[in-house]
Parts: structure tokens; C-alpha cells; sequence
DNA sequence: ACACAAAACTGACCATAGTCAGTTTTGGAG
DNA sequence: CTCCAAAACTGACTATGGTCAGTTTTGTGT
């Protein structure tokens, strides 16, 4: 290694230590601005002020307002995710697995004020930049992630053999997602009936559309 | 009924005829310009001065630069559903009619140059507004045709007969809607591969996850 | 034909997301 | 310590979505 100046930088990056405590104030006032008075309603200048740098350097760190919801997101939703699965018991049917881990989200989207949830749906399909890209990339781990669940139902035998766990994860996913978007549009005033109504599709896809076969189903 | 002035108005409500042609420019103007430049690229201003009005006059027919976007794309969709159901073999498998009605979506949504439809569904689930408002009317009207497709498949005896309709259409409509976001998403270059994993998905909804009862999937 | 109220229209104006040329800070070399 | 280049930072500036007070058009009663 190089000398060190003895001014200052006790430790290795006085710079990339000043960058990380920006990010993180940013970050921060975002989250306080963005909770407080709704996604819409908070400007970019607001942010930047309460962050104490200024309006240009925001945008050093976010490329846009929209990568600037991500940023803030991708953390609470990691977070979530993971705790949704460590706490996940091993022995429950793959039904209530699922509920327990998209339930888990749920609760997530509804502790938040005023549409923060709304705007961050509406984004996390196009938005571009380094955090969308992150929260992305945790999009396809947690369908993975649900697909392990399948596979384990299958070794359980709980589950046919012959499907394919990405297959039955992104049906599930999907489902979960289109329950979310319905809410956020209005729809299903509380959280325990979109529980009820993710609860009764996730059913329906355990067990089939189709018709058993040699066997009446009624009578 | 009234006098008519013998100056104008030979039809009754020449402001109403008036207000519908100036709508009809509107739409027009905005459709070939998003189609040529892209939403995001296309500035209002431009879109009033192809339509031959002013700048605030476009804001009396759309609330904003989202709900144009909604004015635009509702005619196109409902014009492209109408069809698709219309189109449908009354005799074909619940699985083919599916993929007739989704596949006839995708396609159109394949045809708008410049990622119209990146704009569109991103908005679709939260934008407000009179158009918006319409267009949500239309997906729920989708959601129950599905729903009828999957009832006249139960009286033909191909779907369980204690299958909740609605709720079948629910999972249906949600896949459809997950293939089509992930494809906005960048992933799934062809619309032939949109089609197929929307298939499995289909399929795999079909038949379900659950391993049938007493009878062992493996030799 | 005229007067008048209601509806429709308009573009100058405002607020804010995002840019960039210029400034400050950092960390190492001599 | 001094000097320098690169990195980081900044706020005045630009572009554009949306507003609204003032103007024009329309329909109707006399």
C-alpha cells in the first residue's frame, strides 16, 4: 500500500466513506419527505435541502425522481422478503407458505401513507437505472426463491412431479401481483380481504380447473 | 324542439358536433405523434398544435398527458378485444380460446412502435381520470367475458363443476397480465415466446399443482 | 336582428424535474 | 508542504406539464 496522508482518512477512502454517508442521507430525507407528503407531492429540490446537499448532486445518485423511489423501496422490500422467508415454517403446506410470504408484502405495501405503494407499482415494471435494476434482480430471486418452495412441496409429494417450479412460480407470482394491482386501484378496501381473495386463486391453482378424470364430481 | 338559427347549425348541437370533431383531432394528433416520437418525447404543445388548438384546450379533453395516453389507447383496445372474442371457435378447447384472446392482445400491443405500451401499462393500473376510468371499465369487462368462456367450459363438462368463474378468470387475466409485463420488462424478445410461456402457464393452471390422489405420478 | 349568459377556447404564465459549466474537495507525487 | 488531476459537488438554467384570467363562440329569449 501507499502512503497515507496523515491530514486526514483514518481509514482506507475518506471519499468513498463521504459518498456512502450522502447516499444514505439522501436516502433517508427521501423516505421522511416521500412518507410524510406522498410521492407526487415531494420535490426533488425538498430532498436534496433535507439532505443538506445540493439539487444537482441528488441526481448523482438517482438518475431520476423515479430511481429515487427505488432506491428507497429496495431496501424495506428486501427486508421484508427476507424476513418473510426466514420466518416461513418448513412443515406448513405449500397454500400457506405462500399466503405467509405475499401476505408478508402486503402488510408492507399497507404500512405505508399516502400511494407511496401506488407509485412504486407503477414503476417497478419500466423504470430504468441502477436501483431499478436492483429491485428488479429481487423480483427474480424471490420467483426463485417461490420456486424452491414448489420443489420442496414436490419432494414432499404435495406436488406433481412433471411441473415445472419456475412454471408454477411465475402463476403464483402473477397472482399475488394482479391481487396488489387491484388494490392499489381501489379495489378491496382491507387487507384481509386481498389475503381472502390471493388465498381462494392460489387454491384454485393447487388444485386445477380441470375436471377429474373417471370420477363425477358431484353426487 | 326549438328554432334554429338560420345562420349555422343545420344538425342539432352544433357545439356538441364541434366539441366530437375536436376530440377526434386530439386523439389523431396525439396517436401519430406517440406512434412517431414515443409518450415520453411528445410534448403537449406539439400534440395541440397537430390538432389545431390551443394549448389549454387539450387539458379540457384530457386532465393530463396520462389520460391522453388512456383517450388514445382505449379505442384501439377495446376495438382489438371486440374482435378477438368475435373471432373465437365456439367449439376449441378452454386452453386455445385463451390463447386466441391473450395472444390477439399481445400482438397489438407488438404493433405500437416505441414502447406505447411501456407507457400504457404503467399507467394503466393507477392513472385517474375520465379515459382511465373507461379503460378500467373495459378490463373489468374482459375479466367477466373470461369468466363466461370458463363457465361454457364447465357446462361442457371440461372444468370442475364447483370452479368459481371469477376467480378462475382472476388467475387467467393475472398471468396473461405478468407474461405481458415481464415482455415490457425487456425480457422475451419474440412474441412467439411471449405466447408459449403464457401457454405453460395456462396449462399448468389447467391441470394444477397438486399430485392426484392415489395413484402415483411415477412409475 | 339584437342582447346576453353560458360554454368553450386560448396562450401567457407558473412550478418543478432534470442539465451542465464552473467550483470545490480529495488523494497522491515530488 | 505544494502542486495537480480526477472526482465530486453545486445552483443557475432549460424544457415541459399543467393552470387560469381573459376572450371568443354558441344558443336562446325578446
Amino acid at each position: 500500500m501507499s502512503k497515507i496522508s496523515s491530514k486526514r482518512a483514518a481509514e482506507p477512502g475518506a471519499r468513498e466513506r463521504n459518498k456512502l454517508d450522502k447516499r444514505d442521507r439522501i436516502a433517508a430525507a427521501a423516505w421522511e419527505l416521500f412518507a410524510r407528503d406522498g410521492f407526487e407531492a415531494t420535490t426533488t429540490a425538498a430532498v436534496a435541502e433535507r439532505a443538506g446537499v445540493g439539487k444537482g448532486t441528488l441526481f448523482l445518485y438517482a438518475p431520476d425522481k423515479d430511481d429515487l423511489l427505488m432506491l428507497v423501496m429496495h431496501d424495506r422490500l428486501a427486508e421484508r422478503t427476507d424476513r418473510a422467508f426466514a420466518t416461513l415454517s418448513a412443515r406448513a403446506a405449500l397454500p400457506e407458505q405462500l399466503s405467509h410470504v405475499f401476505g408478508s408484502l402486503y402488510e408492507l405495501y399497507a404500512e405505508q401513507p399516502r400511494g407511496i405503494g401506488v407509485a412504486f407499482v407503477r414503476l417497478v415494471s419500466t423504470a430504468r437505472g441502477p436501483n431499478a435494476d436492483r429491485v428488479h434482480a429481487m423480483t427474480q430471486a424471490t420467483l426463485s426463491r417461490i420456486a424452491s418452495l414448489v420443489r420442496t412441496a414436490q419432494e414432499r409429494g404435495d406436488v406433481a412431479d412433471d411441473v415445472l417450479p419456475m412454471v408454477a412460480a411465475a402463476n403464483l407470482f402473477a397472482a399475488y401481483f394482479f391481487v396488489l394491482f387491484g388494490w392499489l386501484s381501489g379495489l378491496s378496501p382491507t387487507i384481509e380481504i386481498l389475503r381472502s381473495h390471493l388465498d381462494a386463486m392460489i387454491a384454485l391453482q393447487v388444485r386445477g380447473l380441470a375436471k377429474p378424470h373417471g370420477k363425477p364430481s358431484k353426487g
